[in-house]
RNA sequence: GUCUCCUUAGUCUAGAGGCCUAGGACAUCGCCCUCUCACGGCGACAACACGGGUUCAAAUCCCGUAGGAGACGCCA
């Protein structure tokens, strides 16, 4: 079977992520079938499309390593053909010149309306009777069948009939003689040779006025597939207020691209029970089979734990070298090399790129303020035990080795009757200016005795006053 | 309003008439581990929208009802 599919994104407004799963779904098909995937970038809304959208959107599949076949087609280009298909069908009496006006046809659809019928054009130029102002400049319509009914046999909805008389004649050709987008799809679907037309849901209805394009100009019709939209916790449709909505968004929260994509998969396809699943994997099961007709909601928690898993599965040198941007410093060798001796322990703490670039800063600077919290293990009985805990470690009683100095604090907690925990809390304050973080013993056998030192007597000093 | 589609726990989903006392995952809660926070391990809570049929048997098939979504542009 010949499969050629394409993504085609209109670059009037950053990158959506539920547009993100349709790419994610096209591409899959592609190569399961060792088919060509194909990128048309839909730039006819000339206001609207801007040069840095459509950056974004070569950017963000790039990101997510979806590939595409071919140089991509900028359908601006191609706007001359498009007309040319129109002119033709005019001389094939399959279109017509229409000089109504909108207002006219304005108040006629609200006529029907209210008389609860369904919308139809049926002013006098689809005839041929072309009594008109001579100053109107005309579009250009599709004559669409009247009687009669259009079925899809889509991949994701089944079969879907529809009567012909809900469809209209649609506008092939604006008024400024520029095509529509229904006309440009269907031209460039045709020319690009495409086979399956894997879309949003919202493209269903539209599906039935398109056919009737493709019957007029005689040309094959492609296999459908409409997929169900991704909306917001709340059942809205998916915006900023929830958060971020496009796919751009997710890049500077911190979700790694792997994520991205095995969350995106999950969402609205399934493989029995799997839930972390490859792309060799993904590409080897993908099938419309498995596609859900139901919309899906979007969950940033689960998003956070698969974020959470990529990240643990990772190897420290790449975490370093993709945290780098989120890191408000430059690094010397000596920090970078730190932070790795502790990635393993940060990493299996951080749900985010962000949150791992930010817990990483214990190893870049002694702490700038304590959380109020710290203070409770700031009475003078542990400002004391640090106290003696400076001069163990400055004399060389304690060694900075991980093990040995737990083993030696252990001890030393127990000749004084202290529960470990108070003094852990103490030096994890001290070193880190709030009681979360990894292994307190860990953390010194990276910083290493001088800075240990430093940072424990800035504790000491500022609550000893 | 008209047309089209959808409906399994808070969320994503498994389920193709008996394998269902409805499975998995996230979230939530509890316990264990433990220097904190996490990780990890174990466990708990929690769903077939409703009403009728068909059938020996329905989450699964049919019909209604309700709820939700999308389309109805000289936007894409």
């Amino acid at each position: 079977m010949t499969v050629n599919v394409r993504f085609a994104p209109s670059p009037t407004g950053v990158l959506h992520i539920g547009s993100v799963r349709t790419a994610l779904f096209n591409w899959l098909y592609a190569r399961h079938n060792n088919g060509k995937f194909l990128l048309r970038i839909e730039d006819t809304d000339k206001l609207r499309s801007t040069d840095e959208n459509t950056r974004l959107i070569f950017k963000i599949l790039e990101w997510l390593q979806i590939d595409w076949d071919g140089d991509p087609v900028i359908q601006s280009s191609r706007i001359e053909r498009h007309k040319e298909v129109a002119l033709d069908l005019i001389s094939k009496g399959k279109a017509y010149y229409c000089y109504c006006t909108p207002e006219e046809l304005a108040s006629k659809k609200e006529q029907c309306l209210k008389e609860n019928r369904p919308y139809k054009y049926d002013g006098k130029c689809r005839n041929g009777n072309n009594n008109h102002d001579s100053n109107i400049k005309p579009v250009v319509r599709l004559k669409s069948e009247l009687e009669g009914t259009t079925t899809v046999k889509d991949m994701v909805q089944g079969e879907v009939t529809v009567n012909n008389s809900q469809l209209d004649d649609l506008v092939l050709i604006r008024s400024d003689g520029t095509p529509t987008y229904m006309l440009s799809v269907v031209v460039d679907d045709h020319d690009m040779n495409i086979t399956h037309v894997i879309r949003g849901d919202d493209h269903l209805t539209n599906t039935f006025r398109q056919i009737q394009i493709y019957k007029a100009c005689g040309w094959d019709i492609p296999k459908f597939g409409h997929i169900p939209l991704i909306y917001g916790p709340d059942g809205a449709k998916l915006s900023k207020r929830h958060g971020a909505a496009s796919a751009i968004d997710y890049m500077q929260l911190g979700y790694l691209p792997e994520a991205i994509s095995n969350y995106l998969l999950r969402l609205g396809w399934s493989h029995g029970n799997d839930e972390i699943i490859s792309r060799e994997d993904a590409i080897k099961w993908f099938d419309f089979d498995n596609v859900g007709k139901s919309p899906s909601r979007f969950d940033m928690a689960k998003l956070q734990n698969l974020n959470a898993h990529y990240i643990k599965e990772r190897t420290n040198e790449s975490l370093l070298e993709y945290m780098l941007p989120f890191l408000k410093y430059e690094l010397n060798n000596e920090v970078k090399n730190n932070i790795l001796k502790g990635m393993d322990s940060l990493k299996e703490r951080a749900k985010t790129i962000v949150e791992l670039a930010e817990s990483a800063s214990i190893y870049i600077k002694a702490p700038e303020a304590y959380e109020d919290k710290c203070s409770k293990y700031a009475t003078s009985m542990h400002l004391d035990l640090l106290n003696e805990i400076v001069e163990k470690i400055k004399n060389n009683e304690f060694s900075t080795n991980e093990e040995d100095l737990c083993n030696s604090v252990k001890e030393f907690a127990g000749s004084h009757n202290i529960k470990l925990i108070e003094i852990a809390q103490a030096i994890r304050g001290a070193l880190c200016g709030k009681l979360a973080s990894p292994s307190v013993f860990e953390i010194i056998s990276i910083i290493g005795k001088e800075e240990t030192i430093k940072r424990l007597e800035s504790f000491i000093n500022h609550y000893g006053q």
